[in-house]
DNA sequence: ATTGGAATGTCAACAAAGCTGACGTATTGT
DNA sequence: ACAATACGTCAGCTTTGTTGACATTCCAAT
């Protein structure tokens, strides 16, 4: 002990604390995505088309625009994956109405199919983990979480939360 | 048992609230690489060379072989990072004594003065996410993230935060 | 009506970081 | 003596990100 630049800090900001913060963060990152990652290695998919069927599933007919500030990526990334979803029939484009510049993006069928495999096989690893630590942890879970994003994704972040329920 | 997932699924179960849980990891995982990652595209570094650093500085005189265990990668992917922190004099690789096959890793004070920069900065991010949520929903955090590992990794997640205190 | 700028798409080239497979060397354990 | 282990390295491939340049389409303002 005896660091002087914690003087303030209560325990539970213990440098120790944060570092094993960090750490379960990273570990924790990694069982997040096993799950759907295995089921996408038999196809000709990765991470980034997952990313993109979840939130297009998500904000249906969503635009390329709002989906690039959403995915954190340049438009030609995001383009080289929707181009493979579009070509193999998971997602549909549609130009828009109002704007004719604007893209819609949309599910097909097909493409809700794999989606919802993938969210399942997600979702059961977070249910799973939230009834072995039940639900005030789960609370305190979502309030960090939510805590440490960039406020203009937090801002996206409940957005896209309040929605369509 | 009985208690069907319909039953036991009270609301901290539901099916949206688990997917807004899922979109917080997403978001804040972002949130959590960002500070690093900033710092390090200054060099000629990424995230693969922090979190060798990381577990470097958090394990002293490791072997390379504990490191592929915990990072999850191939030999040769660890290798490149730990070729080029070594050729940069970040760190110190030595023979071992009881078993000279071994490699120990261990930070040069150069290595140490970047891990320190870069877990500073994560570090202030984590501290200021764990200050607006409060500790009740720090120990919720970990616990949830806890019990999102592999059972492989929480065993190695377990093991880190118990060695050097 | 023309023009400037925004939204989208595409081509090309490149980098980071993962992977497999194969091979070599030193060391250790049986 | 021999098999297994720990490590390093070469070569080649994949995914996913990046810039930069340029065309198209459309809206909006002059």
């Amino acid at each position: 002990m005896g660091e002087a630049r914690l003087e303030g800090a209560s325990q539970y900001l213990s440098d120790e604390q944060v570092r094993q913060g960090i750490e379960a963060m990273f570990f924790a990152y990694r069982g997040f995505t096993r799950d759907p990652d295995r089921i996408l290695e038999t196809m000709a998919y990765g991470r980034a088309h997952h990313r993109a069927i979840h939130f297009i599933a998500r904000s249906p007919s969503t635009t390329v625009n709002n989906l690039l500030g959403i995915l954190g990526v340049t438009k030609q990334s995001l383009n080289r994956v929707l181009r493979t979803l579009i070509a193999d029939g998971l997602v549909e484009s549609r130009v828009g109405e109002s704007d004719k510049r604007e893209r819609h993006l949309r599910l097909t069928e097909e493409g809700a199919r794999l989606e919802r495999q993938l969210s399942d096989a997600q979702r059961a690893r977070m249910q799973e983990a939230y009834r072995a630590a039940g639900p005030e942890a789960v609370a305190g879970f979502r309030k960090v979480l939510e805590a440490m994003m960039e406020p203009d994704l937090r801002r996206k972040y409940v957005a896209i939360g309040e929605q369509d329920p």
